[in-house]
DNA sequence: TGAGTCTCGGCAATCGATTTCCGAGTTGCG
DNA sequence: CGCAACTCGGAAATCGATTGCCGAGACTCA
């Protein structure tokens, strides 16, 4: 015989009243019973467990944000669930808060300023207890990032906006150039060979602190600026040959602009990694099924949602405005071999 | 000089109360300027919204999702955020609501049953409008959907549960199909170079109606069937290879698959398209990314985001559970050209 | 036995917004 | 001028859960 979800004569929900008659106690104790805030008598318990069971009685969570002014839920925005590298530190995230009594909800600012702010509001007034965001902009997102700061916990992810003094979590960016520096002067006479740099319009933290270092590592290389996409890595490609050269090695600011630059010198006629070598940045998980395999610098997501994760549970008297940098490991692929 | 979030005194955060003390008013008369309930003479507006401007007050959606039972929310649930499909199916709803009242909240449910089980709980518990979920398996999902159908508006997407009567937009798999057979049947010799199916152990109803599909189509042909992703595909070559095929076009059930595949015949020296043509299903973003470029049958996602869209924007009143079938497109690649 | 301490169920206030009802003031119209 | 209809602001009930307070009963200990 099938199990049927409890039916109860009511159309209208099942509340806490209607257990507390069922079982003949008083709401006061089925409340204490639910959310075990105070013993109850192993009799009266029993009774109250069953009526709820028997009533099919789930807790009305907006009732009880309202009341107790906390909500158990984190608020993750993110500019584009479509990017490979967001969705991943999405998931991950979500990964980090599983063992966690709180949940995770996320919500796509589509990459909109407007829809940013929108989002903002909508987790402020669903008073969730920590905001996270990956800033859509890096100057234009401040009023969001200050409003969320201004009445919740908030946390910014992989990117921060300049002028917010609010909690950073992020990748080192500048440890990562250190190990594509030391693999490539390791493994590259830089001297013989080139070594280029294709990166993103600095709209966003992460690009302008890549790209500064960059230079810094390798001052006067050449470098081409486009977009945070595939099509851009393509076409950085053409720039690139018609600058006459031939051989070298190309970092690129993100593996879906590396992917596009493979893409593009396979297109050329141009082999990888005996032409040029490519290097990405962000270790996404796709970056393993190009040909070859992308050679990239990868974020690790875990230690970054965990690290969230412990920055939400910490009392929220630490006011002090903390920047977390984890570091960056290198995986080697095909693309520039060890 | 630079504008400020408002300041006020209180620490406490700002309530329709205050507001109206501020404006000298009653709290109905906030609530119905903010609101637009009703309309309100233009002086007393101007104060309301001056007040409320000059506290910084926002709304506390939580007070007003407890008085009007709902909350202009619709929860999606998604079993892994790294999967470029179901994230690309979340940006697209996300896309689609856009312009509505109502806000997308994304909840991965990791593939884990409980988790997904939680999910559900989660949404229910705060009162969304409407649930839209991937089930995460095709028969255990079963109570998951049934407890969120029975209280709240529910639509399964892409995947159906077994044995609940519950709303479905997905893709029409079996024109899916159709369009791959014709495309096979137009390019390729198909008594010379046999047709093999690289599919997913059906436990999700995708799988399920596509490798059915296949096998109507194309009767006693070899099938493989592993998991829905990368490592499936390149393993599944070293099966086919193995089974003494040396050419043929490889029909894949999704496009993770499809790219394993394409990449496990290039470990092993095999030329696509010329020794094996590969077709994918699904048409994610990154199978324009791979070499050759992956030949597809594209799901409309966009029109799979609009028809939600249109099924939460209907009255409740249309009980009779409906299931809807986008027609899908076929994206052509080089790996199996037309 | 009596005073002090504990345990634990119930009453009622409370969180913040919406909405029904009421009534005062205005307008319209015969 | 008088009555009906209408407009619109305010008081108060309401949504569902939590929690401070009270008090009844049980228990401890001298």
């Amino acid at each position: 015989m099938a199990e049927g979800l409890p039916q109860h004569a009511l159309s209208r929900p099942v509340t806490m009243a209607d257990v507390a008659a069922h079982a003949g106690v008083s709401v006061s104790t089925v409340s204490r019973v639910i959310s075990a805030a105070r013993p109850v008598a192993e009799p009266l318990r029993d009774a109250v467990l069953g009526a709820a069971a028997e009533l099919g009685y789930q807790v009305n969570l907006v009732g009880r944000a309202l009341r107790k002014g906390r909500t158990a839920t984190v608020g993750l925005l993110v500019p584009d669930l479509d990017n490979p590298f967001f969705s991943s530190l999405a998931q991950h995230l979500s990964t980090a808060f599983e063992g966690s009594a709180a949940d995770v909800l996320v919500f796509s600012t589509c990459g909109d300023l407007r829809v940013e702010r929108r989002g903002v509001e909508a987790f402020l007034g669903r008073q969730v207890d920590a905001v996270v965001m990956i800033p859509c902009h890096e100057s234009e997102s401040v009023d969001s990032v200050r409003l969320a700061a201004h009445s919740a916990l908030t946390i910014q992810l992989d990117r921060q906006v300049v002028g917010a003094d609010v909690h950073f979590v992020g990748c080192d960016n500048a440890a990562g150039l250190g190990l594509i520096t030391t693999h490539i002067r390791e493994h590259v006479d830089v001297d013989d060979k080139p070594v280029l740099y294709v990166g993103a319009k600095t709209l966003s933290s992460s690009g302008h602190e890549r790209f500064q270092q960059f230079t810094q590592n390798f001052p006067d290389r050449p470098t081409y600026l486009g977009d945070f996409d595939f099509a851009w890595g393509q076409q950085a490609v053409d720039e690139i040959l018609s600058d006459g050269h031939t051989r070298g090695t190309i970092v690129a600011a993100a593996d879906i602009i590396g992917l596009g630059v493979i893409a593009g010198l396979h297109v050329r006629g141009y082999r990888v990694p005996d032409d040029f070598r490519v290097i990405g940045f962000d270790g996404i998980g796709v970056a393993r099924f190009a040909h070859p395999t992308l050679t990239t610098v990868r974020q690790p997501v875990e230690e970054i949602g965990q690290t969230v994760l412990d920055l939400v549970s910490l009392p929220r008297s630490t006011t002090p405005s903390r920047s977390v940098r984890i570091a960056p490991d290198l995986i080697l692929g095909d693309s520039s071999p060890g």
